[in-house]
DNA sequence: CGTATTTGACCTGCGC
DNA sequence: GCGCAGGTCAAATACG
């Protein structure tokens, strides 16, 4: 298996090879052309007046220098990415060598290989712990001799002390058949939303399992697991593709905005549901959360946000066992990573209640929340503001927030890499505000990071302290953080699988495969681009309106070349992980 | 007339 | 046990 999957990887790292040598070559024409065109501008300016000549020369150098800078930052790009071909091919043949000392070592690698390959491939939403818990508890009773890794020994301790591990389920989604087969495992062994009464008395052949999964102490706080979208949206919902009906609605308390109750109808027994409300600071934002997993197909249009969502949830779950099981301070953690002017937030708070309903006195599930209202700095300041106020003591569970904003607005307290002559700056902070808990990747950074991950506390203080880190540094880094988290590759992989189209799946795929996730700093920049088309790409019909990253546009823009590297073409694939 | 939405009642869980 | 708040149900209503 691992000479397949090393295959497959040399093919996903040589197709971003040619990718990348594609769009050099056209870059450097694109330069030409400007290069040709340019007298023919100055000819056609000549007996016009000084001040529009100069304007136009202006613009003109303007796109002189963009292109420069677009130049120059796929040059660094593909520096960056050789740096990590290289170091990829080095920890292959590492554990190739590694692979052939014992068979013991052998045994674990596999396993440990597997669960790698099960968290990148999932995308199940409220992940089917209960199930992952019974496996590993019966592995480890029936291999209590000698044969189970300490791995899921330690997975099984965890869980067994409630100190889940929330690992994604082992949903093959590579071949066609991966989502009928979570269908099948949803409609048979899990419940992923508090059973109604309707839903208990039509599966009363499940009956005895739920039973049994209601006598295990741990349970619903994962498979509860919700993720939050938080757009800006004028009209009563988003679209996000799928078919919802409205149940009901009810005004929470501290917010004279309704909360509205929806439930999927793709599917008479779909379980996913969802809230609806907008924020009372901010009309204009509407907060989507998501609970439950899907059982049947998904419309081509919803992949994209059911997609981001469940690997939101994948990074949730992560996160929260890392804050629950490893952490030990009380300090909550927030995660930015600004990828070209994406702002990449992980907010994990082990002792904050669900950051997006603030409302809520009760204990809560654990929340994530896709962020993609404001300009990172406003959010940042919410998420402080959230953080200082929402606080549940009673609440043991964790809210995460991934913070998708895409910074239209070039400030100076958060400057955008990719418009900036710093490449590849990943999370430049406002220098009076230093965040807690924060990775930042790059330069200017003072802060002492605090990261999700436990094992790279080290690799990230030494990226945080030291502010001259040079690019390779900062290039390892961000390799060893992306490369030891199978779920936030997932996650990441998905989300920018989601936000880019489906024509960079394969590219995607192929590096989450081979764990050379550094593609995902490549192609941030065309999101922004994105975002202005999607809404006005949408039918005229559809009442509700499209988050701007996860709703894709198609045709209308099918035939327009990207201005940064990445080309658009057409795809119905949905943007998954599959190979 | 079928379907979707509205809305008041009801259920459930939690804190006091 | 009581009250509160979130969540759900289902009859009534609206809409195409």
């Amino acid at each position: 298996m691992d000479a397949n999957r090393e295959t497959k990887a040399e093919e996903g790292v040589q197709n971003e090879d040619n990718f990348i040598q594609e769009n050099k070559q056209r870059i450097e024409d694109e330069d030409k052309s400007f290069k040709i065109s340019s007298p023919k501008l100055e000819i056609q300016n000549i007996g016009k007046e000084d001040n529009e000549l100069e304007s136009a020369k202006a613009e003109m150098s303007e796109v002189k220098q963009e292109n420069e800078r677009l130049k120059k930052m796929l040059e660094r790009i593909e520096n960056d990415y050789r740096c990590l071909q290289t170091r990829f091919f080095d920890i292959l043949q590492h554990q190739q060598s590694a692979s052939t000392i014992s068979d013991d070592n052998n045994k674990s690698l596999t396993i440990e290989t597997q669960k790698e390959e099960e968290a990148q491939v999932s995308l199940c939403l409220g992940l089917q712990v209960n199930n992952i818990n019974k496996r590993k508890k019966d592995d480890t009773i029936t291999n209590n001799n000698s044969r189970s890794s300490s791995i899921v020994r330690e997975d099984a301790k965890l869980m067994s002390e409630g100190l889940s591990l929330g690992r994604p389920p082992s949903i093959d989604l590579s071949d066609k058949q991966g989502s009928e087969r979570s269908a099948e495992i949803d409609d048979t062994k899990e419940e992923t939303w508090p059973p109604s009464k309707v839903l208990k008395t039509m599966e009363d052949s499940s009956k005895e399992e739920e039973e049994e999964e209601e006598a295990t102490p741990q349970p619903n706080i994962i498979k509860r697991a919700r993720v939050s979208v938080r757009a800006r949206c004028d009209t009563p919902t988003m679209n996000d593709g799928c078919q919802w009906r409205k149940y009901g609605q009810k005004i929470a308390k501290g917010n004279p905005c309704p909360r509205a109750y929806y439930r999927c109808t793709v599917a008479p027994s779909c379980p996913v549901r969802k809230q609806v409300q907008r924020c009372c600071d901010d009309m204009s934002i509407l907060t989507t959360t998501y609970e439950g997993t899907h059982n049947h197909p998904l419309p081509v249009a919803a992949t994209a946000m059911a997609s981001t969502t469940s690997a939101a949830a994948s990074i949730l779950l992560s996160g929260s066992s890392t804050s629950e099981g490893g952490l030990t301070t009380c300090v909550p953690t927030m995660n930015t990573v600004n990828l070209n002017g994406l702002s990449y937030t992980l907010y994990n708070n082990s002792t904050n209640g669900q950051f997006n309903l603030p409302n809520s006195s009760a204990p809560t599930p654990p929340t994530i929340t896709l962020d993609l209202t404001a300009t990172p700095s406003s959010v940042f300041n919410k998420r402080l503001i959230s953080n200082t106020f929402l606080q549940t003591p009673s609440n043991n569970y964790s809210s995460t927030s991934l913070d998708f904003s895409s910074s239209n607005t070039k400030s100076t307290l958060f400057p955008v890499a990719w418009s900036n002559n710093s490449y590849l700056n990943y999370g430049l902070f406002p220098s009076n505000k230093p965040p807690i808990g924060s990775i930042s990747f790059g330069k200017s950074s003072t802060y002492q990071p605090i990261s999700h991950l436990n094992s790279l506390d080290g690799i990230n203080n030494q990226a945080a302290t030291s502010s001259s880190s040079s690019q390779q540094l900062l290039t390892e880094t961000l390799t060893k953080v992306l490369t030891s988290d199978p779920s936030f590759q997932s996650a990441v992989a998905a989300a920018i699988s989601s936000m880019v189209g489906n024509t960079h799946n394969n590219l995607i795929t192929n590096l989450n495969r081979t764990n050379s996730e550094c593609l995902t700093t490549h192609n941030l920049k065309w999101v922004d681009q994105v975002q202005g088309i999607s809404a006005n790409s949408l039918p005229q019909n559809v009442k509700a309106c499209a988050p701007t990253y996860l709703n894709k546009p198609t045709s209308s823009t099918s035939n327009s070349q990207p201005l940064f590297p990445f080309s658009l073409s057409k795809s119905s694939s949905p943007p998954n992980l599959r190979d």
